[in-house]
DNA sequence: ATTGAGGCTTGACAAGTGTCAAGCTCCTGG
DNA sequence: CCAGGAGCTTGACACTTGTCAAGCCTCAAT
């Protein structure tokens, strides 16, 4: 009897422990999401703690409390960022009948993205580039990059697939494709360049029959 | 008379001038290249105007001397190393004389600065990143861009010339390609990734008869 | 109702930042 | 020879940064 409640009482403790953790885990995201706003205004470099406090409904205390250290948030940001990101296709991917239709809406996705959410996308460039300094990063870096790298070839094989063939390149070199023709047009645009949206579109209109 | 010696005496004051302005501008590129030490190591982020200073011949002062500000150093800078990067692969591309031989030579160049030159190539990537941030990188990021994108294309097109055939690719593609690649080498050559140059050799040999 | 702990705020600290003015040294033109 | 300025050093400034300890509030368990 002793026993049980004993057992009980551990089973109680381990259940209020882990809906803590839980509550945590939230709250951890909550700030984290906050904090890529103002990363994604003004880049790692120029972002401290307080500026993301003020820029948030929390004090820079919190931050603190939440995070063992300024790394600790950014790596935070950076994974709740990936589990966004990796989806976007996914949709038009299940859902496309055939090659024209996957084109287009890819195409229309990735527009959009470049346009409505270029400040994450800069982020991200920074800190994939703060990771080649910042040993901390490397790992959820390249865990991400591994993770985009199959989102596009999902696309590739599937338009593939659609014309009955298969990918003339790896993974790798596909992906490093999409990731610099992206990367450079996000730049040209942010520059205000007009044409780097239609350029990049036109681009990858005409490059996918080619790799596949 | 006395116009011939305003004349003469403009002629000495200019020609004085202009030799301060060359010893000015050797002493920006001196610094310039001390700077470049300090950046390479630590990233733009973490480094100060001190640290670079510390890290040189140099005092704080003299940076202060001789750049407006911060960015104006690191715009110098930029630019010093573009001069250096673009003409890498320009020997073997005049030289060599068959596919294999030009081939060869490029990853010859291409592993050993990926190997000696990681530092300079982060800074690279950390500055573009930047540039989406800030206005004031712009201008010479793009520049350095396009010149990076020339280069590649002079590879490319004598690397179809050699082989009777044409680019298949527009410039834009091909060095979104191969920055892509080498970008992903890079961060796993950092992460002391044995195989990242040995699979970007790969890689890129497979690669180049498909893109001409 | 009291206690105590988790969650959060506040304020302070030391270290580091960009900037710049005052002054030093050395070289050159007169 | 010496006045003056270019080149450089030094030290100080105002400010920002990450960090953290002390304390406040709230709410659940006793």
């Amino acid at each position: 009897m002793a026993r049980q409640a004993t057992g009980a009482a551990q089973r109680v403790a381990v259940a209020t422990e882990a809906l803590r953790d839980e509550k945590f885990n939230a709250r951890r995201v909550e700030l984290a999401e906050a904090a890529l706003e103002t990363l994604g205004e003004l880049g790692f470099a120029r972002t401290s703690l307080r500026e993301i406090a003020q820029n948030s409904a929390f004090t820079h205390g919190v931050f603190h409390y939440y995070f063992s250290d300024k790394l600790d948030l950014i790596c935070c940001c950076v994974r709740h960022y990936k589990a966004k990101c990796v989806t976007r296709y996914d949709a038009v991917v299940t859902t496309a009948q055939s090659r024209d239709e996957l084109t287009e809406g890819f195409l229309a996705k990735l527009a959009a993205t470049l346009r409505d959410e270029a400040r994450m996308h800069r982020l991200w460039y920074d800190l994939r580039s703060q990771a080649m300094f910042e040993p901390a990063f490397r790992k959820d870096v390249l865990e991400i990059d591994k993770s985009l790298e199959a989102m596009i070839w999902r696309i590739a094989t599937r338009y593939a697939e659609l014309g009955n063939k298969k990918p003339a390149s790896s993974p790798a070199a596909l992906y490093a494709l999409f990731d610099g023709l992206f990367q450079s047009a996000l730049l040209r645009h942010l520059a205000n360049d007009e044409k780097a949206v239609p350029d990049l579109l036109d681009e990858v209109r005409r490059l996918l029959p080619t790799i596949c």
